[in-house]
DNA sequence: TTCTTAGGCATTGCATACATGTTGCCTTCC
DNA sequence: GGAAGGCAACATGTATGCAATGCCTAAGAA
């Protein structure tokens, strides 16, 4: 919104994402605002902000925390995403230019190549970049903020836990895969190779499920 | 977050959504401080949330007016509907308790009803109860608030466009239809049903398609 | 010893004052 | 007469002071 407040957002998503402030820990105004050099008004906005991407949860008159998430909410960001995501590379498989898919191949490469040689900073960075590309593809502002919002909270699960190995081969496979999809014009494939994708990266990264068959979402609390 | 602000957030939004104010109006902060006796720290808080929420724009040293929602995103806000909707009508298919398929039950027969008797304030109302009452019944908090932001924004064709009556019939019997899905306690049936219900409402509220046969999503800009 | 309660301390919420940027109009020059 | 530049009024952004709420601690009674 503003220099001063948009500095703030930016200090501390970072901040958070980088694992800096552990999930949980408490986010005094006062505190941040002398770090930050900035007055306790923009750093108010900028927690409020960071609480609508929901990187942070605000109690009334408690003030803010580092949201901590629990093992059910990755689940359902990640079954969500598979949707959503596997709609964008339908869309995309439509709409895209021979350029855009072209580019898209550029960085699921550079991904494979930092993978084999287990550059896991690259990993991340190039994964959560074919993704906002591709999401980009399909053209709709709705979809890109609908899943930007979902991926700021789920890129969280980098404190948590890392890929291993086969998975991170598989996820390399799958964007290359996509990439195929995109450039035989095939939508149906595209949007299955999606879903399987964040289905697969879900399983790796939250282990084995607990009832394996018939149950999607978790139960009701 | 906090008393006043609350207060300001849900007269604003209340405002907003009855068409109070127009799509594309300003919302200068010191004419609503002075509306709502409040000063300009909690006003401007709360429009930052409806901002968050999709409700307001706000531009920096420029100020916040309400958003203009052009056709385009209608139609992606409807398409992105009928996906994540469609997951949470096969999740509460399987998790959903009678009783809670009872209750939606009720609220879909009083649907039936308003709509017969013409009666459009509450057949919209009633329309919003069901979907949220149904997302719910999936058990997911993240599904819940990707959805509602989602409706909060498409709540806004309120203002530009009404269901005609063929298409306000098909919506109450794929209302029925969802829950007899539920009770069957299949997935597949539900989630289709679903899908083809929002999918259905998106092509009453927009008119006809363009291109009908292979466009799900507009051209890129 | 433990539960309750009262009080002090710290932090958040709101209001007001000040700083900065934008907009529209007026003047002036070409 | 038209256009460009500057100035003034206004709106937003930021800082700080004050009020209110919550929490922690300590003291007293059961």
């Amino acid at each position: 919104m503003t220099a001063a407040s948009d500095r703030a957002v930016d200090a501390l998503r970072e901040r958070i994402l980088r694992g800096e402030y552990a999930p949980g820990e408490r986010l005094g105004e006062v505190d941040l605002a002398e770090r930050l050099g900035l007055s306790r008004t923009p750093v108010r906005e900028a927690l409020r902000r960071l609480s609508a991407e929901g990187l942070v949860e605000i109690i009334t008159n408690k003030g803010a925390r580092v949201v901590e998430y629990p093992r059910q909410d990755l689940d359902q960001i990640f079954q969500i995403r598979a949707h959503v995501e596997g709609l964008a590379a339908r869309t995309a498989a439509q709409s895209a230019s021979d350029a855009d898919i072209d580019g898209l191949n550029d960085i699921a490469i550079a991904h494979k190549e930092h993978a084999e040689a287990g550059r896991l900073d690259d990993v991340y960075r190039l994964n959560a970049q074919y993704h906002s590309t591709l999401n980009d593809l399909a053209g709709s502002p709705v979809l890109t903020g609908t899943v930007s919002s979902l991926i700021h909270a789920s890129v969280l699960i980098r404190t948590l836990h890392a890929f291993d190995e086969a998975a991170m081969r598989r996820s390399v496979n799958h964007h290359l895969e996509i990439v195929a999809a995109l450039r035989a014009r095939d939508p149906d494939w595209a949007e299955a190779v999606m879903h399987a994708h964040l289905l697969s990266a879900r399983a790796s990264l939250l282990g084995p499920r607990p009832v394996p068959a018939a149950t999607p979402l978790e139960e009701k609390p």
